[in-house]
DNA sequence: CGCTGGGGTTTACGTTGTAAACATGATTAC
DNA sequence: GTAATCATGTTTACAACGTAAACCCCAGCG
């Protein structure tokens, strides 16, 4: 081992040397915590005891920063595809596929800022290309012309990469928009019901059922609802 | 008519009086022309010849604003769907919904900040659940039971508005990172073949096609692609 | 010893959203 | 007619943001 490079007085390294790692790790951290608007330059360098500026050393501004932060998600996604048991048989394009897109909405969700940075700052990296070239794969091994694999692509869009749209904003929109009161919600929609009629009937059907806490929401029966409804959709393309 | 309150040393009146529309519409121009960043308090009220503050008389904060802005696009959504020509059967549901969702994309084509915008500050709104209402109704019409489309509303997601989730950040993102040159980062990827071995397949089968001009576009057909996967997926589960 | 250069800090500037006080001109009350 | 009220736009001000530029500091080298 080389002679370690420190005064013995200090028992550990006070200033672990900054990289671009630590920096988009901070940068995570701070959007799992506060939300996607609190990642500031200064924010992320207090976070890791540092002035703003520091940070234009290991990434060359916020945009760059954003950019890369996508990068890492889809890269946790390509992750966890990878740790994925190998399908018994590769030509069983629906449910490989199928656990792959799970695999990616369950990694989405445990940083619930992604899916709206990913859409204003999706780039074409290397995690993302990896990503569809294998999603890509999967289908040509199912049988499907380039041609139809190339539009299927197009077509998942988002729900390839595991979010379905509507949680595309998780936390903020519609519901604390509504009002505080949940039941208050419910009655102002009730009211509308000669504006809205089917909004309304759907509404008293949905709190009859209670099959789910209040009419909108994205749980996962509701994605994987939609994620069958494509790939039954694509059933009929084959060949 | 009453008497004019004007001097007739004015010929027009030099200051239309301000208010909640005249602040969207000129919000609406500035993202039109230089698109959502550029929309901004003081910009807006430029536009209008006004100081920024004097929009807080008609709206209550930039998000307000948003919101709003959000709100006058589906407006416009549901002003063209009304102009479409009533259907010969009221249970062809399958054309009712397309012809929707078409005129839904169209409009939006001529706002390309409304889709991140609807997918940042899109809320409840009359004008959004006037939308999903007439929505929800055609399928109602059409046989669907309830829960299926409760089921398909979260489904479609921001299909069933108009845009393809790959336009979400249009303009911006990944032609313009992959370099000035598009030959250039069509090499670059043909390059990465070993790394991505499907998309440099699918890449090559594009470039020989030539079917469009890039890989990664969307166009029209790409749209109605996703569109018909979805409404095929759905057939299956009438009744 | 000086000196060189990477890494963090300081300072500073322009832009943003917006609170608060102010001005102004029309409407209303007396 | 005059004074009070109110709606509407302006001015001023401030905190937070991204970031350019200059600085400082110290390890490692000749």
């Amino acid at each position: 081992m080389g002679h370690v490079h420190e005064k013995p007085s200090e028992a550990q390294p006070r200033r672990r040397p900054l990289n671009r790692e630590r920096v988009q790790a901070a940068a995570v951290e701070v959007a799992d915590r506060d939300g996607l608007k609190a990642v500031t330059m200064r924010s992320v360098g207090a976070l890791l005891g540092v002035e703003a500026m520091a940070l234009y050393r290991h990434v060359s501004g916020k945009n760059d920063l954003l950019d890369s932060l996508a990068e890492v998600v889809i890269g946790e996604i390509n992750d966890a595809c990878a740790a994925l048991p190998a399908p018994p048989d590769p030509a069983a394009w629906r449910a490989r596929l199928r656990a792959r897109i799970l695999t990616a909405r369950a990694t989405l969700l445990k940083h619930p800022w992604a899916p709206a940075l990913i859409g204003s700052h999706g780039t074409m990296g290397p995690a993302f290309l990896r990503y569809i070239d294998e999603f890509g794969a999967i289908l040509a091994d199912g049988g499907f012309t380039l041609d139809t694999i190339h539009h299927a692509l197009h077509a998942f869009g988002p729900r390839a990469l595991g979010f379905s749209p509507e949680l595309f904003q998780p936390g903020a929109p519609a519901v604390e928009e509504m009002g505080d009161d949940e039941e208050a919600a419910l009655a102002e929609l009730a009211a509308l019901a000669d504006e809205y009629p089917f909004v309304a009937r759907l509404t008293e059907h949905l709190a009859h059922e209670a099959s789910t806490t209040l009419g909108w929401c994205d749980d996962q029966d509701e994605f994987e609802f939609g994620l069958d409804v494509m790939l039954d959709g694509l059933e009929g393309r084959r060949g």
